[in-house]
DNA sequence: ATAATAAGTAAATGTTTATTTACTTATTAT
DNA sequence: ATAATAAGTAAATAAACATTTACTTATTAT
């Protein structure tokens, strides 16, 4: 049997990140895709059911399983919670500012029913993105260190403003000066820690 | 000459919105409108250039310059700085809460690259949305009230959490309990008041 | 070596897309 | 009343769409 060759079955998905940033989900076709990864139109269907499946793949797996993976590195629950407000944030900001295409796709995220719909189902069936952060708040809460708010809007506070700061650094990209610097980053991060604690 | 039938315009832009909060942007088709909006093709090319024409005046004109007149009304730059907070997020949340369809739109206006273009030059051209808010932040800086970020980070920090909230809310609508209450939001607010002040 | 088989391709499928053509209708200034 | 004209319609256009058909290729267990 000829076994599949993973370097296509990357290109199709970097390509489709790349043309969903540029372009817009709006914009994305299979005919376009295939052309963009030198690949047939059907050898994607031979990887991905439909288009939908393509993307809630891409969505899942490929940009929110690696997003988590990064923001959750060298993260530990039991970190004090500045210090664990503060390696979140940090982790959180360079892997976006150093994987656009990825945050873009997040953002669909956020407007696709679709997509919506489908991180919905995979929270429930597969149990929550961001555990680990879910419990940190928690023990926060339970310790009296955090004010006692619903799960959901704690996370609203705390990592909101942080993803709303990356898409001004990119709007700032190709502009005569950088705006959102690490430096403002750690000041904005200062000012939700702030808000949060009793 | 035939007057313009104001209703059907009408028409076209409420039930554009529907579709684009239903079933999602990339699922809007002229043909699909016209036929859910009773009209001909041609009567949407009458009205506006082409679908990103449509697109684009949906979302500057009829979505973001009512969400900035509800945002702002009984907003006074110079009320004081917890009061004025307070106000901007109780106005953004009832509106954007009776408003699904407007919600809807403004979240694909930050991952559609179209449509984020057009709200930049917008910007530019027309001046700044929510001026008041920027003139309102600037004069609390200067006062030494709230701690000096550049105007897009205290934007991050002030509403960010609010779109996200709103997102929650509508999430929990179809369940049992409603999590994101007035009393939360009205928590949270206090939340990124308290983090912002000096 | 070769049989078996999934991976891969090029080209075609029927549908849907944005937009236009050719025509009709409603309104108003005369 | 009616000429002038933009608003409106139904149907058509060509291009692009998601997906499939019919075929070829590369790999491996025998």
């Amino acid at each position: 049997m000829r076994p599949k060759n993973l370097e296509k079955e990357q290109a199709i998905r970097t390509i489709a990140l790349d043309i969903i940033a540029k372009e817009g989900l709006e914009n994305l076709s299979m005919q376009k895709l295939a052309k963009a990864a030198n690949v047939s139109p059907r050898t994607i269907y031979i990887k991905y059911e439909d288009k939908d499946d393509l993307l809630i793949k891409l969505f899942i797996t490929e940009v929110l399983g690696a997003y988590e993976a990064a923001t959750l590195k060298g993260f530990d629950e039991r970190m004090d919670f500045k210090t664990g407000i503060k390696k979140l944030w940090d982790n959180g900001f360079q892997y976006l500012k150093n994987n656009r295409t990825h945050f873009a796709l997040i953002l669909y995220g956020k407007s696709s029913p679709m997509l919506n719909k489908a991180y919905q189902r995979e929270n429930i069936q597969q149990g929550q993105f961001f555990a680990p952060i879910h419990r940190f708040i928690q023990v926060n809460v339970e310790a009296g260190i955090i004010q006692d708010l619903p799960f959901d809007a704690q996370r609203a506070l705390m990592f909101s403003p942080l993803l709303d700061l990356v898409n001004e650094y990119f709007d700032h990209l190709n502009r005569p000066v950088q705006i959102i610097t690490d430096e403002v980053i750690a000041n904005c991060c200062d000012a939700v820690i702030k808000g949060m604690m009793k």
